[in-house]
DNA sequence: AATACAGCGGCAAAAGTTTGCAATATAATC
DNA sequence: GATTATATTGCAAACTTTTGCCGCTGTATT
């Protein structure tokens, strides 16, 4: 393999002198910067960038953590990252974690083994364990930044939307249209971001002075088959409910199947509100009202809060809270009178 | 940092036997096994894998392109590859191209780099430049994988389905039921796999005497919006089709709000065949007749050939052509009677 | 003319491992 | 007890780059 050496003897000139034309051009006098790349060209030089990147203990590498790459919201945050992360000379290594600690702990260890500079996790929680003693209060972390569903306590940057805030919006809307019977299809029960959009639901239902009888709320997984079989139960209680928030739209669309199956037409007998906005749920045959994350954005930032991170930078500001927005299509309509 | 160094003082042993401890224990003594596994976790070595892999010259990395990882078709055969490497240690350098030369250029140069033992590409083209004269014929490639899309003339392993076959599947169930007009949305019209799903279709309607008017042939994108114009505009063709074979779902979807805005009902009206099987297919209001691709199947077959390439397998498989199944659902059916 | 200074390029150390080879210790064989 | 074989361990080179420091050359300043 051609190293360095190569180039220099070459080009007659020292390694380091090739390292500094190709490094920073501008140290080097135009004649050798010349004759270097003369001589990269005729030889076919291409730096190693792994001995370069141990050189200067870096690794131009951030690990993006992702529940499920397959889900079309942490793809499009995963996406913009990507780009972002492209322009400014770094990679992304895409570790899926299923949520799984074991994984989440084998990406994250790729820090301290120096394969990577720093970790987005998409993911609800601290990807490593955090010891509970804290012997050492400053005992440093990897570069770490949280998008979208990292609720723990303690502080860390981080960026997305106030779901608690954006489920409200959601539950209001329905209660507004004239909705008694709400009831509320969650993913799975001990994701904080689950619980945050159940307690928007919760306090707009409590304001409202309406009930959530036993059975209204239902936990599975942010997946179609899940919205299919949680709205099955919800149209089996007592007094069937009138409406579904869904806390996202893949189980929106799932609802829709098992309601259309039950001979329910929406919005006419059922109003029905996701959460994403993922692409589809315009598309659904009816198009359905959502909310509105601004997922690109969150990837943005994210990513820049990460290499602001990686810069050393210490004042950036370190929770980024994105405006979301209630898209009104044609899901919702007010109740049936009976 | 502590460095292996360290562990070796703490052990006191040197650092050759700390190296082969950590990578090969049996090499190693029993009695110096426990002292120096002692010292690791005394002062909480961890490898630098940097290094490792710089000494080593692997970098237990593979680049995965991706023309669009919000694409449900391309993330699952991601994840797919994702599980295998991971459980073999490797890593998954995403990289998503659009398609795009000078991306897909950047991300393969990884490997010149050494950056990355390999590239797996979901695009359709070879992700670098060739060398058309070709002047050194045994010019030595990176290890490359193409899966689903690539038909180029040359021979490198390959994982995907029979395209051709599929299409014409697909359109033969269409042609079965009754249908004298059929028409194509595709993807890109430089997309091979759009080629090659529009010549199993063309094949099919030839052998059936069936014309293809002008109109009847649409590209775009592999999108839920070209989906929906395309059908738009093949529903204006003076002889309007009765039904539609569509290249992959999402633009079947887009396809059915088109129908449905035209006042036209599915099945009843008119008949639609997608192309992937993505979950969301059975979920539609009409769930959608579609061909399955063995996405996780490609996935795993695909890293397969690439760790055994990496492995220096010679004798390996290299084309490896995966089953399809035209899955009949509710959104096809015999044309109305005129 | 002497001094200061800027620009440029070379030397050599350093980064943290792995591994071929040699050396030593231990066990086995005759 | 001597010899051979085997199991362990250490030495030191090698992998490829980057970069601090130093020295050289030539121009600018006083």
């Amino acid at each position: 393999m051609v190293s360095i050496k190569d180039v220099a003897e070459i080009a007659g000139v020292s390694v380091a002198t090739v390292s500094r034309t190709l490094s920073r051009p501008e140290k080097v006098a135009e004649s050798t910067r010349e004759k270097v790349m003369a001589a990269v060209e005729r030889c076919g030089y291409v730096t190693n960038v792994m001995a370069s990147n141990f050189r200067r203990r870096k690794s131009q590498t951030i690990v993006v953590l992702v529940p499920d790459i397959a889900n079309l919201f942490y793809a499009s945050i995963v996406q913009e990252i990507e780009i972002v992360a492209r322009k400014r000379g770094y990679q992304i290594l895409l570790g899926e974690t299923q949520q799984d600690p074991e994984i989440e702990g084998a990406y994250s260890a790729l820090v301290s083994q120096r394969m990577a500079d720093g970790i987005i996790t998409l993911g609800m929680h601290i990807p490593f364990k955090v010891d509970p003693r804290r012997k050492n209060p400053d005992e440093k972390w990897p570069p770490l930044v949280m998008v979208g569903e990292y609720t723990g306590s303690i502080p860390l940057p981080k960026v997305g939307i106030d779901n608690v805030q954006a489920a409200a919006d959601a539950t209001r809307h329905l209660v507004e249209l004239g909705h008694k019977h709400i009831a509320f299809l969650g993913g799975p029960k001990d994701f904080t971001l689950c619980k945050e959009r159940l307690k928007g639901f919760r306090r707009v239902m409590r304001k409202a002075g309406l009930e959530i009888p036993a059975g209204y709320i239902q936990y599975g997984e942010f997946k179609l088959a899940s919205g299919y079989s949680g709205a099955k139960s919800v149209l089996e209680c007592n007094t069937r409910p009138t409406a579904l928030f869904c806390a996202n739209d893949e189980i929106a669309i799932g609802a829709m199947k098992a309601l259309r199956e039950a001979g329910l037409k929406v919005p006419r007998d059922f109003s029905l509100v996701g959460f994403d906005d993922l692409d589809i749920a315009a598309y659904c045959d009816t198009p359905l009202t959502t909310i509105l994350q601004p997922r690109r954005q969150m990837g943005n930032e994210a990513i820049r809060l990460m290499l602001g991170l990686l810069a050393g930078e210490e004042s950036l500001e370190r929770y980024i809270t994105l405006p979301h927005e209630l898209i009104v299509r044609k899901s919702t309509a007010a109740p049936r009178p009976v």
